[in-house]
DNA sequence: TATTGTTATACTCTATAACTATA
DNA sequence: TATAGTTATAGAGTATAACAATA
């Protein structure tokens, strides 16, 4: 009984989750459409705001992937100026991918964004309710990274 | 001082909250890759469940998509015996697509696969841990339904 | 030999526009 | 005249495979 009524609190939980994420993931593309952008392309911009001027193998690694892919994001970023290809000073092979001024401008505004974000988003909560969730998020992070998450998976595949 | 701590609270849990969300769909999109299915035809597949067999132009409705997209899934969902479309009894221009036993047993899959992974996230937490994250969320989705989130939304493309 | 990034090809999701058959 | 679903066309993201230049 007291079980049950748990096992139904974490539906209500995933099932919040999944809310937010859709809602929010929503939004967010759409303004990043306003600005001529796609997720894929505001991620290669956010990624060399952090690692600074990389190549496009680099960039395939992080993004997880292929470079191909890499290949064509880069080329939509650069017809909109918002990177640049160099060649790599050190490795005639590669290209060196880096950001313009408007690319940099774009990622800090980027990151402007997403405070103002969370501040509206979590602003309005308590210091311990926000400690409860941000606490609660870090114990399904763990569980995502355990071993046990793996094997439910498998579980799942192979019913 | 207070102030500025807080901030820096939501903005964790801002990040968990993308980081939760990442993992988690990366790892949904990779199982039902092994399914043979994609996202979007697995929503599909879960609308017909719980909508029953339905037109086309419903499904275009719920899943906010184009009319010649839902073609488009219809016919993938089709090909792998998922869905079978039907004459529509009362209008002959619409077509009735319903789940085929293959379909049913999946979305019934499908279901199940989510309250285990409920489960597994959210049930090593202790009732008012799992309540705590449940409210905070909940409130995050009211403060994205707030005509305030339009307008942070503007206000971030005026910039 | 191995690696970098490209061309070639293909699939999926998505959209708009024009059209056919029906309502 | 309006609606349901199609064909036609296009663009973005993704992938594999083959290849050229370079390491």
């Amino acid at each position: 009984m007291n079980r049950l009524h748990n096992m139904s609190r974490a539906d209500d939980a995933l099932e919040r989750l999944f809310r937010v994420t859709t809602v929010l993931s929503d939004a967010m593309a759409e303004d990043l459409a306003a600005r001529g952008l796609t997720r894929a392309r505001a991620t290669v911009v956010a990624v060399l705001a952090r690692m600074g001027p990389s190549n496009q193998r680099a960039l395939a690694d992080v993004l997880r992937v292929t470079p191909r892919n890499v290949t064509g994001l880069v080329d939509g970023l650069e017809g909109a100026g918002l990177v640049v290809r160099s060649p790599h000073p050190e490795d005639r092979r590669a290209s060196l991918v880096s950001l313009t001024d408007a690319g940099a401008e774009l990622a800090a505004s980027l990151v402007e964004d997403e405070r103002r974000l969370a501040r509206f988003l979590f602003g309005g909560l308590d210091r311990d309710d926000l400690a409860a969730v941000t606490s609660g998020l870090d114990r399904v992070l763990e569980r995502l990274a355990a071993p046990a998450f793996g094997e439910l998976r498998r579980e799942a595949l192979e019913r």
